[in-house]
DNA sequence: GAATTTACGTCAGCCTTGTTGACATTCCAA
DNA sequence: TTGGAATGTCAACAAGGCTGACGTAAATTC
């Protein structure tokens, strides 16, 4: 992949100095990525826990938990408590698979979409501004990379995205 | 800034469905970023948190408490609890400053040194890895997107690195 | 039709890492 | 000399990870 460029030119780009930058500015990128949504979350009583997940189901409704369990890479025990309590506030509703009645398929209620446009309205904002800044060619090599960075049965997830919802 | 490329030639990857690609992105890569480390991390009884601010460390010896503190955006006791046991296993040392003597210089003992290294090893390999595969122009994009989403104060503290040391 | 597996929920308990609040010490600087 | 900065520390709490064990209903397999 990348066949494009002029790869072999020069591998400045990969002295330690280098890398050591790459890490830090994903650390110091990451935190503006969450920093606002993070901040609409807590006047309620949400995490980014929360968020991940009604994130997931706005994108892929009727999504099961397994699924979902697969996405987040995390304990059921653990997403259940996120879950519960979203249901309890009637943000994200479960119904019984049509197929397979063992499945919950998840949807965000009216309630929940509202939130979740609210937190990625913030979120996509940032992102907005920082690809109108950076410009096209860069939000290419953004995503390449990016891509290059994760573990295969992440990119997996994040490659096949549009043919898992029901 | 960016004023390098084709800008204004189409805005389609400015769309919310690019923006939502973007924003998946982040989040996977983010877990690939932080696999490696974790790994090594979870064998001795460490988290990301000693994590980071060994490597903080190491990248700026003689760093203070403070500034340390700046650079993590936590609170103080937060960090105390691992600096602690940093201090209480030997991998870091505290000097007295030698001007202001409330001071505590934090540096990186032989031990700590070869923890960060082998974390460190591990981090870089897998950005290595993605650098290599993307291609110079992508991981320019890649910093320069990077860059421009974090907070200003962050961005500050990234571009600043080299004159905060002792 | 019985046995097994799958999808899911739940209880209990533990850990890390973040938080707030309060208070003490030391030392620089005005 | 006095205020404030740099630091440490005690206590308590919360979010959100984890493991282990157990239960139930539905699907699947033998």
């Amino acid at each position: 992949m990348a066949e494009t460029s002029a790869k072999g030119e020069s591998l400045l780009f990969l002295t330690d100095e280098q890398l050591r930058k790459g890490i830090e500015a994903m650390f110091f990128a990451y935190r503006g990525f969450t920093a606002d949504p993070d901040r609409i979350l807590e006047t309620m009583d949400y995490g980014r826990a929360h968020h991940r997940a009604i994130h997931f189901i706005n994108r892929s409704p009727g999504l099961t938990v397994s699924g979902l369990l697969a996405l987040l890479g995390v304990t059921k025990q653990s997403l259940n408590r996120v879950l519960r309590t979203l249901f309890e506030d009637g943000l994200v509703e479960a119904r019984v698979g049509k197929t397979d009645k063992r499945e919950r398929r998840l949807h965000l209620t009216e309630k929940g979409a509202a939130l979740e446009r609210a937190l990625s309205d913030a979120q996509r904002a940032r992102m907005r501004a920082a690809y109108r800044a950076a410009g096209p060619q860069a939000v290419q090599g953004f995503r390449t990379v990016l891509e290059a960075m994760m573990d295969p049965e992440m990119r997996r997830q994040y490659l096949g995205l549009r043919e898992e919802a029901q």
